[in-house]
DNA sequence: TATCATGCCTACCATTTCTAGGTATCGTCA
DNA sequence: TGACGATACCTAGAAATGGTAGGCATGATA
């Protein structure tokens, strides 16, 4: 019941995905550690959100994935952002930022 | 599909209602106009989720429901923040914080 | 050799918001 | 007077999405 580690909310995993993407090709698994990465931490997308929503995403057309050998020799399937997935990203900032503000005025109110 | 008015993400809508609770009692379909009016337009909360989300809220104990007749002469089911309410409304809104915060530094990431 | 981190996946569950309907009262205006 | 919109409450069911919990395989490391 208590828990002191952030869920995410609903609607927000997407943006993250795509954000972390258009920083540069990465695979699921990077995928989750670049999020907690550059969050310091504070987010922590579990893997049965992560492939669900990667899938779902890429059936929405805005990345591509291939699988490929890395560095360390292993396979991994690689996601990049496709230029729909791009222009998604800039929707989904606008619609958060303009959620943050909402939230913002009222909380504001005296 | 495309749609220009902003739902609310899922998670937020306990926090607006129990902060338009905290200017003072409201009835159910004042909370919306609240709401509404607090975030100039920008949310808009419908009566379908409202009035299932204030039945869960009362059960958590997080608000008190009256019924009264206010100054039109009209009945009307009053909600009060209770004291649960009014600490459950500060670790939502610093989970909030902390959400946007996370993400900012997500989005801050070169 | 055992275990942990990496890497992918699925099934199912829980939660929450919305859509779409229903009911009733009141005031206004043609 | 009668129609209509605003006010005021409610419910059922759909849709979406994130989590839990499981499974599987490989490589590195102790």
């Amino acid at each position: 019941m208590a828990k002191d580690k952030a869920d995410l909310l609903q609607g927000t995993l997407d943006m993250l995905i795509l954000k972390a993407l258009s920083l540069g090709e990465l695979h699921g698994y990077g995928i989750i550690q670049r999020i907690r990465q550059l969050s310091d931490e504070m987010l922590s997308v579990e893997q049965g959100s992560l492939y669900p929503a990667l899938y779902r995403i890429e059936q929405k057309g805005w990345v591509s994935a291939r699988w490929d050998v890395h560095d360390t020799g292993r396979e991994a399937k690689f996601y990049k952002l496709t230029r729909v997935g791009r222009k998604q990203l800039e929707t989904q900032e606008a619609s958060w930022d303009r959620l943050v503000l909402a939230i913002a005025k009222v909380r504001q109110a005296v």
